[in-house]
DNA sequence: CCCTCATATAGACGGTTATCAATATGTATT
DNA sequence: AATACATATTGATAACCGTCTATATGAGGG
């Protein structure tokens, strides 16, 4: 995963509304509809955000009759939980009183 | 952690820059000049970006002489390890044809 | 067919942000 | 003190983003 990669999935999950509605989608696959009466944002917006976070393959979305429902892929969340397995090494740099 | 501190977390990696620079931090700790060699970014933009990051928690600055040494917050990235841990459960909604 | 409900798109607006050049501050060295 | 180096701050600018209203699309139901 590229840098660019990795903060544009940082930026989807930036916005607090997209993090309240993968919190929503956590626990069960919810439509549009149903994540509206929970926000306090315009359909519109729901929408907007919606796209991004599919978009950004965090969601999945699958429309059923009149309604779509939205989910949350965790194959992507597993991948995300491995970004933060780093292993961290106290080197110690610039010592000797020089940066060069 | 609320829906606003985690976004605004995330709000901190969404710049690829940042990215760069959390993961050039990850092997070693590293001085403000020695970043700045390894990126295409003037100071005054490096210097608002280490702000940005220490600000967040993410990273630590402590000034020896002329320099300032950063280094993770493993802590911090700990947690966020942990924010990906949730558990998914396929409950189907909206079915029955009805969304009410 | 018309009407209603669910969702998407278009366009506008205000606020935020990344970037830079210029300058300031602070710290050592000579 | 004077100079050089490391970092921070200021102010300006351009691009981006979240939000809304208005409107469009699409899918059932009567």
């Amino acid at each position: 995963m590229t840098n660019k990669e990795l903060s544009d999935i940082f930026k989807v999950l930036s916005d607090e509304t997209r993090v309240q509605v993968i919190k929503m989608l956590t626990t069960e696959k919810l439509c549009a509809c149903q994540l509206l009466k929970q926000l306090k944002i315009s359909q519109p917006t729901l929408s907007h955000h919606m796209r991004i976070l599919c978009d950004s393959g965090l969601v999945t979305a699958e429309k059923v009759g009149k309604w779509v429902h939205y989910q949350i892929n965790s194959q992507m969340f597993d991948q995300m939980k491995l970004i933060f397995n780093f292993t961290k090494i106290d080197n110690i740099v610039c010592d000797k009183g020089t940066c060069r």
